[in-house]
RNA sequence: UGGGGUGUCGCCAAGCGGUAAGGCAAUGGACUCUGACUCCAUUAUUCCGAGGUUCGAAUCCUCGCACCCCAGCCA
């Protein structure tokens, strides 16, 4: 399990700490419950670090628990999934994984006993009818037909329709609560409906699967959950998990609190939506860089930590809130800054000629791999009289406050020589194609001119010894922080992705898969998981680098 | 117009009757062979609004207002 340096306290924390100080509880146990019908997403990793995090500081233990009721939506492939991505962001359940179907025989029976007591009952309404016997929210639904058939009558009827006697969707199973209950959970809520379909954790054993709220707040019981943690959408159901809880013989009776979900700008996180853009091609997979999930995180170079940071800092409450995506990158930059090491890559090669360097002269030059840490050591880079420097880093006519290279100006190149522009070289469009330049060869580390002050330095990489590569440079999937109704998709960035060949220090040739480097002057980039290959790399771009010049402001 | 919630700086968020923490952002400055990093400074006489209780209120009471959730045999 992970160690985290502080936390921010928050109204869950205190609860826990209360308990456990008035010795309502001597431990406690939470649980982080996905349902596997998709992958894990950043809002989940703000569920993960509240549970797994109070089980960690306070003593207790976190189950993981697989919340399987409903075998058409899940799928096995989202269950190894989700495994992956806990670990990854590291955490630990240590051997305490469950499946909500694993307590389908105890939930069964304690079905029986609630008909048993009068306390549900089978109902032979159609899906339509039970929503307009519902009532609505102003008025009080009606009682079915079917509400007050005798224990025996039930009984027998539930006995079949688990042996599979009837078709889908022709009975359900009804907590008998209250038609007119203002809380519309209270409404005879369904329990269990026929579902002829093979399970992917039990297989084909049942007919009949539970609902959420039926399982839930038992599975909680048969663990011994001592704080049940959801999301705010679940407080109207909290008298409904308190009722059963209080019906139903159950070893232990845990506690519901909620908390509000994670909404972040320029993104979406509803796992509709999310498949959506899956299904129709919008973004390469789950894993798509560009996308929320916990994978695709993890593929465009966020650390475990960083995202853990991300949680710590957002803090838990009960309202609602829209979290800027600025932080989540700035947690990303703030871990990488200090464990990247620094490389330079040019994105956009303009090639510079140095006309007063040797053509066979090749330097070689110390390159410090972290600024501000030498235990991190250096590296050689080889220099020579072509290199490539950025197109952005030349202006022929240079706007005011530019500290680049422009006609006549000098500038730094890193960790190398101050170099003079003297010419351009364009074509027959007037696009500049080269820039010319000469050298001051005192200037140098350590040379005699090395301390010469020049307003800029830009990054380089010998055109001689440059490695081309794929580089994809990732932006926000979303143009507009806020990507919400029914056109939803029409905020999408149209420029969320841009692969272009960089020319690369060669030192950068077999970086392994996840390696992160921080481009100087860029940005972190991160070695693509799936298509790097030892001698042809492929880098995602995690996040640029703060730029208080060009103030991108996105 | 039923029920359940929430409203403290641009975005989060502490605060629980004793006189508004912190983070991110922003702004100004220092430093700099990354316009990065780091550093220093500035940013709520005010807590959705209006009354009230109190020596004293963001915290208690009353009445409003705004926003979110609930009418799946989804979770």
């Amino acid at each position: 399990m992970t160690t985290e340096p502080t936390h921010v306290t928050n109204f869950l924390r205190n609860i826990v700490e209360e308990d456990l100080k008035s010795g309502k509880h001597k431990t406690i146990v939470t649980r982080f419950p996905p349902e596997p019908n998709g992958y894990l997403h950043i809002g989940h990793a703000k569920s993960i670090c509240l549970n797994f995090g109070l089980a960690r500081d306070f003593g207790g233990r976190c189950h993981l628990r697989f919340d399987d009721t409903n075998p058409v939506k899940e799928e096995t492939e989202y269950i190894e999934s989700i495994k992956e991505s806990v670990s990854w962001l590291g955490f630990d359940w240590g051997g305490h994984m469950y499946y909500a179907s694993d307590y389908f025989d105890q939930l069964y029976m304690w079905a029986e006993h609630l008909i048993s007591q009068g306390k549900a009952y089978v109902d032979d309404l159609t899906a339509e009818q039970i929503r307009e016997y519902r009532g609505t929210l102003t008025e009080p639904g009606k009682e079915s037909p079917h509400r007050n058939r005798s224990v025996e009558e039930n009984l027998d009827l539930f006995r079949r329709m688990r042996e599979g006697e009837f078709p889908e969707g022709s009975k359900v199973l009804r907590a008998r609560i209250d038609m007119a209950s203002p809380n519309m959970n209270l409404r005879d809520p369904v329990m269990y409906r026929i579902i002829h379909a093979p399970h992917p954790h039990v297989g084909d054993k049942w007919r009949i699967y539970p609902m959420y709220d039926y399982a839930h707040g038992q599975s909680d019981a048969i663990e011994g959950i001592t704080h049940s943690i959801c999301t705010l959408e679940f407080e109207d159901h909290r008298p409904l998990y308190e009722w059963f809880l209080e019906n139903l013989p159950v070893p232990h009776k845990p506690r519901q609190y909620e908390f509000s979900r994670l909404n972040l700008t320029y993104a979406v996180m509803s796992k509709r939506k999310l498949l959506q853009l899956v299904q129709d091609g919008d973004v390469a997979g789950w894993d798509d860089p560009r996308m929320p999930t916990l994978m695709g995180l993890r593929r465009r170079g966020y650390t475990p930590e960083s995202i853990r940071s991300f949680c710590e800092r957002i803090g838990v409450g009960r309202s609602d809130s829209w979290i800027e995506m600025g932080l989540l990158e700035e947690c990303v930059r703030e871990d990488l800054n200090e464990r990247a090491p620094r490389a330079m890559a040019v994105l956009r090669p303009l090639k510079l000629v140095i006309e007063n360097y040797p053509e066979d002269r090749v330097d070689e030059f110390e390159a410090a791999n972290h600024p501000q840490k030498p235990e991190m050591g250096t590296r050689k880079i080889s220099f020579c009289r072509e290199v490539y420097i950025e197109q952005d880093d030349f202006m022929e006519e240079p706007v005011k406050g530019f500290h680049r290279l422009a006609l006549g100006q000098e500038v730094r190149l890193r960790n190398a020589y101050i170099v003079k522009c003297t010419d351009v070289v364009k074509d027959a469009a007037g696009n500049v194609t080269e820039v010319r330049c000469t050298y001051d060869p005192d200037t140098h580390t350590g040379g005699p001119a090395a301390g010469r002050k020049v307003k800029g330095t830009i990054h380089w990489v010998s055109a001689r010894h440059a490695l081309a590569a794929e580089v994809r440079l990732y932006d926000r999937l979303f143009a507009d922080p806020n990507p919400s109704g029914d056109d939803w998709k029409s905020c999408l960035n149209s420029k969320s992705v841009e692969v272009v060949t960089a020319m690369l220090e060669p030192g950068l040739r077999n970086a392994a898969p996840e390696e992160r480097v921080q481009f100087e002057r860029q940005g972190y980039f991160c070695a693509d998981m799936k298509d790097s290959r030892p001698g042809a790399p492929v880098f995602n771009r995690t996040v640029t680098l703060r730029d208080s010049w060009s103030k991108p402001g996105k």
